[in-house]
DNA sequence: GGCGATATATATCGAAACGATATATACTGG
DNA sequence: CCAGTATATATCGTTTCGATATATATCGCC
């Protein structure tokens, strides 16, 4: 997902490591750690998806080549249907604009259906822990309830998106 | 600390591997994977933690020991002001009834502050992002809305958390 | 009673990501 | 011009992940 989100950026405009971490940072993924970024554009170049050029003083730029641009087609065009993580999606979510409309609200819609199930097993917990109550598990019990409002949020969140989506559509 | 999670669900009751699993997941954190849990147990084990006795069948029930439990007690006791990830804040959540209320507060109180810099951080890329917007951004800044709405929400929630423990620790 | 399907349970492998730390260079204020 | 801070790349050891293998227990059902 990191190499994902790296081909995604790299493909608007060339970046060096250091923005790269930035702007990954910007888009409240996740402020990913040196350890994890310049492996990940270590990986890149050996499989030829990007190249170093150099850039002004210490700053290394990276260009997106043709194979890296293959790969981030076929990363986005990735089954829909496939199970994702939080993050997975969310990367998925910024580079959104690169598929069409239709496939868009797919892809919006199955993460909609994986937040309801979500939500429901939380539902059935926080049932089960609240009748169990130890007194002071009650930190236990904010922790399920806030996670169910999340999810819902977040569900409510996605309609907009969809909403938002098909009115796009539909205009034109 | 996923040891540290362990660590504060043996206290209560000695429980098999998968059981810990499936409660972690249950407690909202995270489904922690075989590939996490079970090198985390050895571990454990090896620091003489933990001690491994025969359940029922092929379960391995898992007791803490009394090292086990210092161990526990020095996480949980930790530094109030060193940063913390969104997962480590939420372990420590869910173990907050072994603290005393006032320090229970510093903790709830630390990380209320820690999210409203984010918060902050997040308002000022968002106005940077929109003011640049090239269109098919529309889903960058919608995940940047978004993750601001989440901190917010968050940090509503802390509020009532601390106002409870407040409440509390008052009426006693 | 038995049998097939599903749930439970432990384990391991290679890859990916983390957190800390080292180090060097550029920028900035006094 | 020089000290202090921000920028930038890099690496080390550890942890976590995701996939997969395998064995046992339990449950529906004929």
């Amino acid at each position: 997902m990191l190499d994902f989100a790296i081909l995604g950026l790299l493909i608007e405009r060339p970046r060096h490591g250091y923005e790269l971490r930035r702007t990954l940072g910007e888009l409240g993924f996740w402020k990913v750690s040196f350890g994890s970024l310049y492996p990940a554009l270590r990986r890149l170049e050996k499989r030829g998806a990007i190249e170093e050029t150099r850039g002004t003083g210490r700053r290394k730029a990276y260009e997106i080549t043709g194979a890296g641009r293959a790969i981030f087609d076929t990363l986005l065009q990735s089954d829909p249907e496939a199970k994702e993580t939080d993050r997975g999606f969310q990367v998925r979510l910024a580079f959104l604009g690169h598929l069409p409309s239709d496939r868009r609200i797919q892809v919006l819609d199955r993460r909609r259906r994986e937040l309801l199930t979500q939500f429901k097993i939380a539902r059935e917990i926080l049932i089960e822990a609240r009748s169990a109550t130890k007194n002071e598990d009650r930190y236990r019990i904010a922790l399920i309830e806030h996670s169910m409002q999340s999810t819902e949020a977040d569900i409510t969140w996605l309609d907009g998106l969809v909403a938002a989506e098909r009115g796009v559509a539909s205009a034109t």
